[in-house]
This record gives C-alpha cells, structure tokens and sequence, in this order.
DNA sequence: TCAAAAGTGTTCACAGTACACCCATGC
DNA sequence: GCATGGGTGTACTGTGAACACTTTTGA
C-alpha cells in the first residue's frame, strides 16, 4: 500500500537546449549563471518549476524571460533524475530543445543573463550535468531533421535554397549535391517558391522560398527522408 | 536570483507502458490498483521515486516486482506534468515504455497485482493520464520500430520468419509481402539462420531464427528502415 | 494427390546519385 | 569576357514492390 504522505518531494527544473543558425555555424545559446553556486558559470538557460505551472510552462517562460520571444518551437527533451547531478540539493530536471531564428532573436535578447552563443562542434564546459544534455539534444536534433521539416525553424520567414543547404550542411557535418538538394527539397511541396531574389551572396541571385505553413503541419509526421544524399568527404 | 530553499518541492512517480506479443496482437499489461483512490481501476504498472533511487532505477524496480524479470528492454518515453493529472496530490510522472516476450513473463509473473493483457486497440479505461500514455507509447514503438531493430525484444530468442512478419503486421495493422520482408530481414545481416525448424504452424516448418547480438548492438543507431513496403489493406 | 504454408526468382518502376551543362550577373 | 555561384538536364545504379513460381510435408 503505498501512501502518498509517506513519500519523498523533489525539487524539479527546467532546462533549454536552445539552437540557432547564423548562417554559418549551427549554434548553441547558454548563459552566465547569476547565483551561487556555480555563478558565474557557463550554463543551459533554466529555471524551477513553479507551484501552479507544467513544465512546458516553465519552459516557455524562462525561454521568453531570456528572448522575449514567444510561440518558439520547443519539445520535450529527456528527464534527467540522476541523484548526483545536482550538487546542491537533488533536483530533477525536465530538458527541453528549442529552435530559434538567430536574426529574431537578436532584436529582443535580455543581456541581463550574459548570454552567448558557441558554435555547436565548441561548447564550452557547463555546469551539473549540461553538457550531457546538449550532446543528447544534438543528437535528437539530426535524428529528428533527417525524418522532418524541422530545421525551417532556425531559419527566417524568407530564405534560399542554398541557405538551406547550408544549414543541412552544418547540421549534418557534410556536404551535398546541390542539384539533388533542391530537387528532394522541392519534391517534399513545401517550399513556395517568392519572386524576389537574395543578391547578397552572389553576382546572379537565388530566390526566395517561403514554407507553405498549411503543408508543413499537414505533412510534419509524415515518414519523409528529409536527408538528401550525403557526399562524405568529412564527416 | 533563485534560491533553491524557496522553491516547491513536488511528488515524482514512474509509470510503466508494457508491451508483449502472444503471437496474434500487441498487448499492453496493465494492473487493477490495489489502493485508494481509484482501488481496483485500471492502471498502468507504477510507482513512486525513492529518496536514493534514478527514475530508471525505480521503473526497474517495479517492473522487476511486477514480472520478476531482469534486463527488461526499456526506455524513457515522456515526462508528465499537468496540475491536474493526479486528483490526490500534484504528482509529476516519467512515463518508461518496456518491451517483454510474454512468454518468459508467464513464467514469473506476480498475482498481487491482478495484472492483465489487453489487445493493444482494445485498451480499457485507465485512471489519470494513463491512456495518454499508452497512446504517445504506441506511436513511439511505430516510430521506433521503423527505424531500429526494437521488435526482436518481444519475442523468443528462437523464432521464425513468418512469425516475425506477424508481429510487423500487428505492430503496423497492415501487410507485408513475405518475400520482400524475408530479403528485407535478412539484408539486414542481423539474423542467424538455426538448423531446426518450428513445425507446429505449417507442415513443411519454417526454420527458426535467432538475432545476432554483436551485430544487434552495432547496428541498433545506424538508420534503417525496417519496416517493409506495406500493402495497405486496411490502414 | 492435393492443399497449405515456406521460401525463391524475376520483372518493373522509381528514387537517389553523380556529374555535366547552361544561366545570370558584377567586375 | 570571365569568374562565380545559381539552377537544370540526364544517364546510371540500386532498392523496393508486385507477383509468379518452386518446395516440402501432412492428411
């Protein structure tokens, strides 16, 4: 029989694996931790779950606290319980990632946390058991991304097709072929494709493409192999 | 700044989604609650977590106490944190999705808990968020299933070939074609062809199989699509 | 000898890959 | 005009789907 009076309270936190994208490197935001222990500390951005809210809640929260953004993509990472992570008092955390548009966020950022973004190939050491968490979250990240239409998300409302395959570039560590990297991308039907063009990084041009948002919910857990042919030269 | 000694302390329990296989349907064990609230609903098999105990830890634990059995294939499915998800008291709950062969399970089960198998469409009433659950863990075992050699755990370590399809078939509510899922199974280079056969369910027998383990463990991550072309009959 | 289920062979369509080629533009 | 990066065309290859076929055995 077991009594629910009887049993043992914990402590629970959240925190975020936050990505972005600067166009070149696939990036990692953490922050300087403002209190003791540990203060002064690289760290993922968190926080404690309050009496009257989910974690999910929490997690929008300390995310918008940070960035001021709100309506950020953000799921569910992994719980991590272990007794020792902690070094203060045992505290269990809920880890969630999110993907933000790095040009976005650059508008709206609290300095107050001290935040700093590190390439993702070059974090540096975090506290507790942090650094655990954002090489689980990488992980999930190219899993997911090879399955789903999700890194739109680290991208602006408008971007090209060799933006694009930048970032899959970064994401994955490799390099692709670009004809077969805009053919498998427009075969998925969710790029519209805009009539102006991005003259900044090259002397011709390349359009614009925007997500067709009513496809991309539509077709988001589908079964799509979103990893083009990967030519492995360093990877 | 936060200071831990501030900050709400919450119940945290485990909750266990238990999948078999009895050779015709996918099944989901579940117990009658041997306690108030709720005594002698249907619940999933849980527990709460120990003052010294990992949430892994403790879902080993009461499945161990469930089934009497070691080494259960297991994994953390999703964390639950609605307010209102316990009527007692807040609880939060790590949901663990585990995969058994019901058939070493028969032999050790625990009565005490008036456990039983229910067909995987056929879920009763669970108290809580328990259905919830049961359907995030079903998907997730599609999902899983899809990509990684997960199946195998619900069976014997003997099996055959037709025996396998049927079980892809329950999984996935559809049918295969058995020559292109033998080829498919076999290009995977992850079973081992046996001398003897099963004769029970054919007259000319279908020789039985077992998974090579060494090859099991390197290839579980690498990205494989298991599942085979599907007939969609129905569904 | 026939039915039933195991297992093999063969064709076909298509998706992924590699790579050559053309296009638009700024200098 | 020519270098640069964007974009298209195309031939080749391998995988997956469909389905016909052979094998083994019990009744």
């Amino acid at each position: 029989m077991r009594r629910y009076s009887l049993q043992k309270r914990f402590l629970l936190a959240v925190d975020c694996i936050i990505f972005g994208y600067d166009g070149q490197d696939l990036k990692l935001l953490v922050i300087q931790r403002s209190f003791e222990p540990f203060k002064g500390q690289w760290s993922l951005l968190g926080g404690f779950i309050g009496e009257h809210e989910s974690s999910e809640g929490a997690a929008a929260r300390v995310l918008k606290e940070l960035t001021g953004m709100d309506g950020v993509y953000m799921e569910q990472l992994s719980t991590f319980t272990e007794q020792e992570r902690d070094t203060v008092e045992r505290t269990i955390s809920i880890a969630y990632f999110a993907l933000i548009d790095i040009q976005k966020y650059k508008q709206q950022i609290s300095e107050d946390y001290n935040p700093a973004w590190f390439p993702i190939n070059d974090v540096p050491d975090l506290i507790f058991d942090h650094n655990k968490m954002v090489e689980l979250a990488k992980e999930k990240l190219r899993y997911k991304a090879a399955l789903h239409p999700l890194l739109f998300e680290l991208l602006p409302a408008k971007f090209t097709m060799p933006q694009l395959q930048s970032l899959y570039q970064a994401v994955y560590n490799t390099e692709f072929d670009k004809g077969n990297f805009n053919r498998k991308m427009l075969s998925t039907k969710l790029l519209v494709k805009l009539k102006d063009k991005d003259k900044l990084n090259s002397k011709k041009g390349a359009f614009y493409f925007k997500v067709d948002t009513k496809k991309y919910s539509a077709s988001f857990n589908s079964f799509l192999n979103f990893v083009p042919g990967p030519v492995p030269k360093g990877g």
